[in-house]
Formats: structure tokens, sequence, C-alpha cells
DNA sequence: GTCCGACCGTA
DNA sequence: TTACGGTCGGACG
């Protein structure tokens, strides 16, 4: 830097927060990303150093840097910890720019300029003198005030969004005093905005006066006993200590040890491609053009690059295990720019709303693809596009077991091709099953396909996303990068609407979609999907990526504008390939063990049968309720109690215990009969027909979409339903192992949902038990009751535990009678009792309840939403019942977010460790692992770590995690 | 063949 | 009193 030489410093963080509130909003149309302060700091740099050069006439820049917050600790904290600390967080749509303009800022070949415990403006201030005292000049492109001190004749400052030059006059006729003095006058009257506290009652004017009467803040100060107004002169006296901190915060330091040397700074020539290939995936298509114009570049030569985006940091605080978006490229013709430019994240998702309903599917212009060189020409586009929708045609439901008989692709609405592999001719056909003509080879097929679905830079969308990861696992393809329309729609609107494909089209699009029966038949005539002649199958395979990818651009959006973005990067997405992972190992389940326990379970319920025939007088259908009620109530006439909605008298296990505990004989045998015959039918004789035939063993599938508050559901079959209170039903248990050599752990959350609970209502009582680790039912039982734990009776200590998880279930005096066969009355004194000695929980339960009813939703402590529509139904008993369940889901919901949480770090900390466990099963609040015996020990302490602190650090609990886990050969003794 | 209610297994 | 999925019987077409 030397004589004659000009140095631009461009003040990064203070141009993003005035040009996110200065200018339009503007989104990414692809995705709906929030691009209006980037879009607005290109434009202004581009203008900058094309004008710079361009021409030799002005004021040209010969070095040039961009200067950046590191964070908003800094040294100024330490001097007064209130410094800024009446800031919120910023907008959520705001966030994800940071980063994106730090990255522009290196797209367009500029130095980028941070350090820890300082602010932009120090870094400024400490560039500026070095500049001067070189010889050089400098201008700073900014228009904060803060920054003013600096003008100098050899220092000016440029308001980029205003294009006008700020110098020494322009200082002087907007505060009155020279740039010299604005460290004293802003001592004086202090700043609101970073909560530097000031004189009362001397605002800019008064200040300007002083100083011009005083010379200087320290004169003044002096001298302040002179001053004849009576309020101001005390004032000054009395705050003059402020003044001085005030004036230690606003004073820029000049001294930072910087690690960056102005030469560094010399501006190069503009790289091009580089600029524009950043330009292009931030669909800037008029800077695309401007750019390539006067750089000479060919643009569509130019690949987007890859941007990652930080949709970190929320309102709960930072995180650290945050899976980045997917990179979405160019998607120009998805829509007109026109349309959307200009317009808020909320505006983006009525405008795609509105157009999805107007645009009609016509389900017979899709093209099906039989040729190898119109597929590839067709996956060309898509690596060209960057989004294309995706969807697998099977035989089976089960993904572990269904060949791929085709897939469809839709790379804009309406665009859409089927490509059939592995269809079959007509049943006439003599030889049977002989491949129809014309399918591309299926091997160059997937070959040609895997390269896209495994390139990171294209977007792949589909409906129920782990369905086809798996089936393209099983062809080897893995595939990356992909958004998921079901876990978009539950994330949005779980318990609104719901998720399935049929019901989203006809939610969003206005679409009835194709029945699958009117393609594939019903019934005896059901045909397997090869057997659907093409027409038909491309027909309705090709709808499904048309309308999977029509709703991706309805329900994308509505994640911004909503704030649920981080619930669905952080929560849903990276669980897709976690669970099919699971599902994919599956867990071993002994045959001959099952087989032994149905013999002996068929054995006893035969002998209840005929002791029950004989009770009752006659043969019946002990599984009927309709002919058990008949008989129990009617012919035999005993006391009968309760009748279920329908009229039907009540056979419920509650209703036939009471009658046993009144003497009766037959109602005891009938429960008894009833446990054996389900353990039988639901467990030991179904569970070995789900055994895979290759894996030998059984494949659970885990629904993601099925709850409301944001627990996973397992069927097919269902593992999170195994017996385990009865010694009986513990027998099933045995039969999951785990394999020669290894063992299984079981590892479970202690009490999470009572922490929970505790941590969010703030109870001070639960907390303290659950820090000291004691038992907390006994510790419940003995705040109501006034009975000490010791010695406690066991009978005390069960009313205690129904009460808590009456509490977390939204309690009612009726239902907490039912569940301990006590009267009304009591049960509502109970809760009486319960909410003097525990008033938190009763604020809680208020201030939840009026929350659904303001929003319609409640929130988990990561921002999950269940949605409530009917908490505001005139029908009391319908509105009790969403009361309760609103209740229920935070405290619910949030506990199935810590195991996802857990779920989610799980592989890649046991992988670290060196570890070769292998999650298997999830069952809301306990995870199943199988590892080799020898890591037995290394392993569960890492599992215990993963989960206890997988709150942190999005959330930090008040309340401790534990975790209990044990290794043992079967899933009965692990747990 | 399909749907729904009753019942019951889990957290 | 919360959240699920599976099995069965029985009614409907």
């Amino acid at each position: 830097m030397k004589k004659g030489d000009h140095l631009f410093l461009i003040d990064g963080s203070g141009y993003i927060f005035r040009a996110y509130h200065a200018l339009p909003p503007l989104t990414r149309k692809s995705d709906g990303l929030p691009v209006g302060a980037v879009s607005g700091f290109c434009n202004m740099l581009w203008k900058l150093l094309k004008d710079a050069r361009d021409t030799d006439v002005g004021v040209v820049p010969t070095h040039f840097a961009v200067i950046f917050d590191y964070s908003s600790q800094t040294f100024r904290k330490d001097i007064y910890p209130e410094y800024k600390a009446n800031r919120t967080a910023p907008p959520e749509d705001l966030i994800p720019q940071f980063g994106l303009i730090r990255q522009a800022t290196r797209a367009f070949d500029l130095p980028c300029i941070e350090k820890e415990g300082f602010e932009a403006d120090d870094l400024i201030a400490t560039y500026a003198r070095q500049a001067t005292e070189a010889g050089g000049d400098v201008t700073i492109v900014s228009s904060d005030k803060d920054l003013m001190q600096l003008v100098s004749p050899q220092v000016w400052m440029y308001d980029g969004m205003k294009d006008k030059q700020i110098a020494i006059p322009e200082v002087i006729e907007k505060w009155g005093v020279p740039p010299e003095k604005m460290i004293d006058l802003q001592s004086l009257t202090g700043d609101s905005t970073d909560n530097i506290p000031g004189i009362p009652g001397i605002g800019p004017k008064t200040a300007a006066l002083l100083l011009e009467e005083y010379g200087d803040l320290d004169t003044l100060l002096a001298r302040a006993g002179e001053i004849k107004q009576n309020k101001r002169r005390e004032n000054i006296i009395a705050y003059a200590d402020q003044t001085k901190i005030a004036r230690q915060l606003v004073t820029l330091r000049t001294d930072v040890p910087v690690e960056v040397d102005l030469d560094a700074f010399v501006l190069e020539p503009q790289n091009g491609p580089k600029l524009i290939s950043f330009l292009k995936a931030m669909e800037f298509t008029t800077l695309v053009r401007r750019v390539a114009e006067a750089t000479d570049t060919d643009a569509s030569a130019v690949e987007p690059c890859h941007v990652e985006t930080e949709w970190g940091a929320d309102a709960r605080g930072p995180d650290l295990d945050l899976g980045t978006a997917p990179e979405v490229t160019g998607t120009d013709n998805i829509e007109p720019a026109a349309a959307v430019a200009g317009g808020k994240a909320s505006d983006l998702v009525a405008w795609r709303t509105s157009q999805a309903l107007a645009q009609k599917i016509d389900t017979s212009s899709y093209t099906c693809i039989r040729d190898l060189k119109l597929l590839e020409s067709w996956l060309d586009e898509a690596l060209e596009k960057g989004v294309m929708s995706f969807d697998t045609e099977t035989n089976s439901l089960d993904p572990m077991q269904a060949d791929l008989i085709g897939f469809s692709i839709a790379l804009e609405s309406g665009k859409v091709g089927y490509v059939p592999l592995q269809h079959k001719s007509g049943q006439d056909d003599l030889l049977g099953g002989g491949f129809v003509e014309g399918q591309i080879p299926f091997d160059a097929a997937i070959k040609a396909l895997k390269v896209v679905l495994e390139d990171r830079s294209v977007l792949k969308i589909a409906q129920n996303m782990k369905y086809d990861w798996l089936i393209m696992r099983r062809y080897g393809v893995n595939i990356v990068s992909f958004d998921d329309t079901m876990l978009l729609s539950y994330v949005l609107d779980a318990g609104a609407n719901a998720h399935g494909m049929d019901a989203l089209a006809e939610r969003w699009l206005g679409h009835k979609t194709i029945v699958y029966k009117d393609v594939a038949g019903t019934g005896k005539n059901a045909v397997t999907f090869d057997m659907v002649d093409l027409d038909k199958a491309t027909a309705y395979a090709g709808e499904d990526a048309d309308v999977t990818l029509r709703l991706w651009q309805v329900l994308k959006p509505r994640l911004i504008a909503d704030g649920l973005t981080s619930v669905y990067e952080r929560l849903e997405r990276p669980l897709v390939a976690v669970l099919a992972r699971m599902e994919e190992r599956g867990i071993s389940v002994d045959r001959q063990i099952l087989s032994r326990l149905s013999g002996e379970l068929a054995q006893a319920a035969a002998g209840y049968e005929e002791e029950i025939y004989e009770l009752a007088g006659e043969k019946l259908n002990i599984a009927s309720p309709k002919q058990l009620g008949d008989i129990l109530f009617g012919k035999l006439n005993l006391p009968g109690g309760a009748k279920t909605k329908t009229g039907q008298w009540s056979t419920s296990a509650q209703v036939l215990e009471d009658l046993a505990a009144e003497g009766h004989e037959l109602p005891r045998k009938i429960v008894d009969w009833r446990q054996l015959t389900k353990l039988k039918s639901t467990y030991t004789d179904a569970l070995p027909g789900f055994i895979n035939p290759q894996t030998k063993r059984v494949h659970t599938s885990y629904s993601m979409a099925a709850t409301t508050t944001g627990r996973l559901s397992s069927s097919d079959p269902n593992l999170q339903n195994i017996p385990v209170r009865t010694s009986e039903g513990r027998k099933i248990r045995t039969a999951f192992v785990a394999e020669q050599g290894n063992r299984l752990i079981s590892a479970d959350y202690s009490q999470i949902e009572l922490r929970v609970l505790a941590h969010v209502a703030d109870i001070p009582q639960l907390k303290q038990a659950f820090a000291d680790g004691i038992d907390i039912h006994a510790m419940t039982a003995s705040e109501m009751f006034g009975v000490p734990v010791e010695g406690m009776p066991s009978e005390v200590r069960r009313r205690a535990k129904a009460i808590n998880f009456g509490i977390i279930y939204g309690i009612s005096a009726f239902g907490l009678a039912n569940q301990l066969s006590i009267s009304r009355e009591e049960a509502s004194q109970y809760i009486k009792t319960y909410f003097v000695r525990f008033p938190g929980i009763r604020d809680y339960m208020d201030a939840t309840k009026e929350f659904a009813r303001e929003h319609g939703y409640v929130e988990t402590i990561f921002g999950r939403r269940a949605h409530y529509p009917e908490i505001k139904a005139s029908n009391a008993q319908i509105r009790a019942f969403n009361e309760r369940a609103a209740i229920n889901a935070p405290i619910q919901g949030s506990a199935a977010d810590i195991i996802r949480r857990a779920m989610v770090r799980m592989e890649d900390a046991l992988d670290a460790a060196g570890l070769s466990a292998r999650m298997l099963l999830q069952v809301h609040d306990e995870l199943i692992f199988e590892t080799p015996e020898e890591e037995v020990e290394k392993t569960i302490p890492v599992i215990r770590d993963i989960m206890e602190n997988a709150a942190m650090p999005a959330v930090s609990l008040s309340v401790p995690l534990q975790v209990d886990a044990r290794a043992a050969h079967n899933w009965d003794e692990a747990h």
C-alpha cells in the first residue's frame, strides 16, 4: 500500500442487516431459500467493482476487503456485560444468509475478514489506520454512525444502498460535530440499539451544543458544575462515570492484531466463471447475464456451484449436529422469476399454492422411456436442473423383498417419464412371464440412474423416500441429497392433515390420484405391478412423480414461512437413512423358541376352553365379545356393568377382573384364555412369518409420519409392542436373540417424560428429585400424602405413580378414578392435592391449553408442532380430549425428539469410537443394538453418552437424563 | 373382499 | 387420563 492507492472496506455484517430490512424479501425460487440480502450484497459489490475496473474516473479501489463480525462475544462484553444485551435473535429467514454472503464474498475473489473477540468496526478502524499511515486513501462502505469517527481527509464513507458519499462536511451536517468528536458525542448520548447507556436528557443536539461550548468530553465533565440548566448539570455529574464506560464502548480499536496484511487486499481481475457459478446457484439470472457480458464468459457453460446453508441457529440456540441442506442448483425453468421476485416467504407460499391448484395434471402426457439413449438424455437434464422427483414401482410393499419393476422421474410439472424395466407379458403367454419387449436392459438403466441418484448436486424428491432408498440400496445405489414430501407435510401439518400422497394431492393440488386398484385390480384379480400394461403403468407411476414434484413446490417454501426448517433438517431428513439401515439390518428371531411357545400356549388355551364351555353351559366363540357378553350378562345374568359405545356389553379385561374379584370363576378363565391366545396369535404365530427368507432376520418397518406427537411407529411386524409386563409375555422376548458371538444391548431412558415435564413446567421438587437421583414416585407420594419415603407402603407409591402418569396424559378425575378403581370424588381430591403441592403443573397445563387455543397447535422444546384443530370444538367431550392430547404432546413429543436426535448422532459416534455396534430397534424410549461380545464394555458408555446428551446443545435441560443399559444374549435378559 | 369396533400388547 | 398397530368377529356389499 502506497500513496495513491485506495482501500475499500465493506462492512459486511452491517450490510446484511440493513439490506434485510430495507430490501424487498426475495427467495430462491427452486426451494424458497431466502436470499434478499445476498442479492442486494452481490448487486452492490458488482456495481462497486465494475466501476472500479471499467473506468478511470472517480474513486477507484486498488485494494478491497469485506469485513464481518465474528460473533457477539467481543472485548466490549468484558468491559460491559450488558453491551448489545437487548439484541434479539435474527429472524429465521435471515439466518442462512450470513453464510451465503461470506460465500458470495469468496465467489467475488475478495478477502473475507473476521476476527474472534472483535467487531467488524474495529477491524475496519485498524485497517483504515494502517492504510492511511502508508499514505493511501480509504473508503468505508457503510452508513453506520459508529464508523463516522474514522472519517478524515484520507478516509470517507460510502452508503452503498443510497449511493451517497459521507465525508467530513456530511458528518458535521448530520451530527453537528466533526468526526473526531463523534466519540465524545456518542458517549454523551449513549446508543439504545447497542444498549449503551448515555446521560438522560442529552440527545445529539444537546451533546453537540455542549461539545461546541466546552471543546471535548473531559473538559465538559471537569467543568460540569458551570452548566446553568439545573437538571442537565445534575445528570451530567451523576452519570459522569457512565459516560466514561460508554466512551470505552464506542471508541473503535485501531490496534487489532490482524492476521491478514493489507497487501493481500490488492484487487485482481474478476474471475468470471467463479462468480457466475455462485450467482447461478443463487439463481440471480439478471446478475449472471451482466457478469457474463462484462467478463466475456459463456454463462451456459458454467455449472452452478454447491452452496452450504446454515439453518443452524434458531430461537432455541445453536446446534452442532446440523445436516446441511442439499445443494440445489439451477432450476430456472420451474416458473417465471418475475412472479416471485420481491415476494416474502409467505407470498411465495401463496403464489405456489395457487399455481399448484390452477395447473391441471394430465396423466396421458407422460413419456414411456424404453430407449437407453432417451433415458440418458432425461438424466442429463436432471443433472443440469439439479432437481427431480423420483418414484420406484415394485411388486411388493415390503422393501426388503420387492423387486424393482420400473421407476418414474419428473423434471418439471408435467414433464414426466416412466422407465419400465421388468414388466412381464400377459398370463396367456405359453412361456409364462416373459419380459415385455422393448424395455431398457436392467443393469444399463440402473447404471445410468445411479449416477444421478448418487450425485450430491441433484436433489431427489420422493414421497416416503425411505422406501425408495431401501429399494435402490438392494441394487447397489446409495441415494444422497433428497427431500421427502411426506416428511415436509408431517413437519408442517402433523395433526392437521394426512400425509399420504393421495390426501396431499387432493389437499394441495386439487387432484384425485389414480386408484391403485384400478390399475392392478383387486381381490383375486389383483396382479403385481410387473403385470400392468405399459400405458397404465406410465400413467400411474408418472402421476406419482408428477404429483410429488408439484407437492414439493408447494410444501418446501412453507418450511421457511412457518419457521420449521430446523425441525425438518435435524429431526426428520437425517433420520431417513438411519431408520432405513435399521430396517435393513433386522433382528434375529429364534423360530424354535417361538414354535415351542406356540405349542405350549395352544395346549394351555385348549385346557381353558374346555373349562369355559363347561362353566358357560355351552360351546361358544370365546374370541367373540358379542357372544361372550350375551352369555355372561344375558344367560348367566352376572352383574354386568359397562356397555360399549355401540351398546354392546363390554367384556373388557377391567370388567372381567371386577367380576372375578367378586368371586365369579368364568370371567377369570376368560381373562387368562385371552392372554394366552393374544400371545399366540399376535406374537408366536405371526412373528415367524416375518422372518425374511434371504436374511433370516425380521425387518420391521418404521413410519416417521404416523403420529401427531413425533413418535415413530412400527409395523409389519410391530416390534414396539412385544410383551414385557407378564412373565408369560416376556418369554416372547427370549426369542429375539443376538447372532453367535454377539450380544444385544438394550439402552433405555429412565423416566424421560417426567424429566421433560419437570423441565418444561419448571417444577422445583421434581427437578431436585431427578438431580438427586431419588425415586420420583415415592417423592411424589411423600409430598402429597405426607408419608415418609422410608418404609412407604407399596400401595401409596402405586397411587402416586398413577397420578404422575395421569399428569403427563392431561389428567381428569374420571380417568384417574378408573385407573385406580377409586371414586371420582377421591380422584378429584388427589388431583387437587397434587396441584397444591406442585402449583407449576397447573400453570403449565393452563398455559399449554391457552397456547393451543390461540395457535391451533402446541410445540415441543425443539419446535416440533402438533396441531389440534378441534381444540375449540363446541362438543365438550371432544374439546376436553383435545386439551388432554395438547397437554401430552409437548411432553411425549419432546421425549420423541430427544431420542431422534440420539439416533441421528449414534452411528457416527460408534464409528468414531471404532466400534462395530449396529442399532437395530427403537421402542420410544429404548434403543436396541447388536454388537460383538468383546466390544460390549466399550460400547455401552458411548451409547449412554450420546443418549444422555442428545438434547444438547439445542436445548440445555434443567434435569439430567439417565440411561440404563444392559447386554445379554436375548432381549428379555438385556432389558 | 372390505370396513369397523372391541380388545389388548407396548411406551 | 396420552400415543400407537394387530387380531378377531361380524356386518356390509
